[in-house]
DNA sequence: TCCTTTTCTTTGCTAAAGTCAAAAATAACG
DNA sequence: CGTTATTTTTGACTTTAGCAAAGAAAAGGA
């Protein structure tokens, strides 16, 4: 039983590596035909139309600093895509919101993105799709508790 | 049936893009316990005791430039982790291999590694476990086969 | 043999991604 | 009102990465 949970920590930490690495090289073509740049466009994606962030929660659900962050909203502020305000509240909170344009891209993101996965997945059964939704949703679910354990 | 597929994909696709965030920040925090840059962490992964490797070799498994891999390999070479030798046969290339000192390191690095993830694991059941396989095990092949196909 | 072309790696330069520490601005608390 | 805490930004720096050109060696003609 102990020997079994090794063979499959092992198996999972070797795939997942390798997913890894395929995504990310994934990532980098998308963002790249659609002229953004990769940061730019994973902040982009987990922006919703008609929501306001603050720095601190963009910089946490993308794991990253809050300093860089800034930067990556400057860039997005300079191409008019995310509205950034004080807030009336709280004046040390910046309010960062989609503008129209941000929104209509945002939109076509979401949908491109989708659509090639939905090129990778097309040729497969339902039920291994099924599979797979399983499978990377436990994962997830386990990577990000330990995270939130563990750092 | 191809609505089906739209939904399935969106929601892989949301997924695997919170996975690999995750996925990314447990590297990170891997790498730096262990005194090592991300990329070296990445590389020593991937290379095995006793066999050697060309410069293209690993950047194409890394999915990285060769220029960028003669820059990680100078600095495990400058910590005397690999070694590098001209190739006899053809001395256009080069001929890299762990070192005693960077093979113990990829034991242990290996070993933790798999542990960390047998720490996540170790408290679902064994089916579950599987089912984190198969579904990794699928998606993995379906980017790695799109990726060859789209670059 | 000598010249050209090709292949593999390295070097120089640059951009992008990211962090940390300190500063600036505001709020909150005694 | 002064001190402390919080949020964001700025400056300086590191890490990651690619491109183009240079260097070095092999392979192929003529």
């Amino acid at each position: 039983m102990d020997v079994k949970l090794k063979q499959q920590a092992s198996a999972i930490t070797e795939l997942t590596f390798d997913l890894l690495r395929c995504c990310e090289a994934k990532e980098k073509l998308f963002a790249k035909e659609h002229g953004l740049k990769v940061a730019e466009f994973r902040c982009l994606r987990i922006v919703e139309a008609g929501k306001t962030y603050s720095v601190q929660e963009l910089a946490s659900s993308m794991h990253l600093s809050p300093s860089r962050l800034t930067r990556i909203i400057d860039g997005l502020f300079a191409e008019k895509l995310v509205d950034r305000v004080q807030s009336i509240e709280d004046r040390r909170f910046a309010k960062i919101s989609l503008t129209n344009k941000g929104q209509t891209l945002v939109g076509k993101l979401k949908e491109e993105y989708a659509a090639l996965h939905g090129e990778m997945l097309k040729d497969i059964s339902v039920s291994d799709r099924d599979k797979i939704y399983q499978g990377i949703s436990l994962m997830q679910g386990l990577v990000s508790t330990w995270l939130v354990k563990n750092v």
